[in-house]
DNA sequence: ATAGGCGCCTGCTGGC
DNA sequence: TGCCAGCAGGCGCCTA
């Protein structure tokens, strides 16, 4: 579910609430997420002040006073909050930091436990492990040369090379396909069958609708809610994405879905076609 | 290197 | 009404 601008809307909501509070107690639910809880380490953040909370692609961390960093990330259906100690509990509620002597709380529900929380023991190990899995840089940093490379070198389609966290991170199903609705390119084009014009029109349009879904605090289709509870509004601003049948905003001409790279895929069969258009004769 | 399929989970919707 | 298939903001693993 939660994409880059998810993300970054929990981050923004938690930040506050999180900084310089120290963690008094906690609690799991004893079903585990995507990767079993590692034993002990939740004892381990007992006692620990936060100092920052930060967002990197799809991934949360937050910084102890120790040098740990305990990082999570909430997979299809994870919602991060912080709420009064007295909420009545919701289902699905997998772990609880108490804070401040137990007043507020921040909680991890998850529907489909496809999210992670690790913790790791400093500033190294979390390097090496965004190293390893190869996160690719933030879209915003985006150098336009590295941009086009990797589009040129790549057999795939954009909707695959967009998708891909290695590529750029933070980028999503909804997100994919906006951009490239934005970009007017189609989804299932070859990265190396694109020119320099049309690798940075898809760049600058990734930036833009990120940018908008974070002003717009993300998007709610089913269970995303941001730090404090809220939903996001960015769906109401869906130009493709779900909206098969529909006539496109540009055009009228209806939203196309189809299979690819696994995902479904929406766009506009006349604003985004299959062929770049000659143009004036040749 | 890439696509495709599956698995991990729960919940919702639409068709019969 | 109930049942069942198919779908869902992610990702990692396997095979061809």
């Amino acid at each position: 579910m939660p994409e880059l601008p998810e993300v970054e809307t929990v981050v923004r909501d938690l930040r506050p609430q999180l900084k310089g509070r120290r963690i008094t107690s906690v609690q799991v639910s004893g079903l585990s997420l995507r990767k079993p809880w590692s034993p002990g380490w939740q004892d381990e953040l007992v006692g620990k002040k936060m100092l920052t909370v930060e967002r990197r692609g799809k991934w949360i961390i937050v910084r102890l006073d120790t040098g740990q960093h305990f990082v999570l990330h909430l997979g299809m259906s994870g919602q991060l909050t912080v709420v009064n100690a007295g909420e009545p509990l919701q289902n699905h509620v997998h772990l609880i930091l108490g804070l401040n002597g137990g007043k507020r709380q921040l909680r991890f529900r998850d529907i489909r436990r496809f999210g992670t929380a690790t913790l790791f023991t400093d500033a190294d190990e979390l390097e090496c492990f965004f190293t390893s899995s190869k996160l690719g840089p933030e879209p915003f940093e985006l150098d336009a040369d590295y941009w086009k490379q990797r589009l040129h070198q790549a057999d795939r389609s954009l909707k695959a090379i967009l998708l891909d966290q290695r590529v750029v991170a933070g980028v999503g199903n909804i997100y994919a396909d906006e951009s490239l609705f934005q970009a007017r390119l189609q989804p299932a084009r070859l990265g190396r069958d694109v020119d320099d014009t049309e690798a940075n029109s898809l760049r600058r349009a990734v930036v833009t609708v990120l940018h908008r879904a974070i002003e717009r605090r993300g998007s709610s289709i089913r269970n995303y809610i941001g730090g404090r509870g809220q939903r996001g509004d960015y769906q109401h601003e869906f130009r493709v994405y779900g909206r098969t049948g529909e006539p496109c905003p540009r055009c009228r001409a209806p939203i196309e879905r189809i299979r690819l790279a696994g995902r479904s895929t929406h766009s506009c069969p006349d604003c985004q076609p299959p062929l770049r258009i000659r143009r004036r004769g040749s």
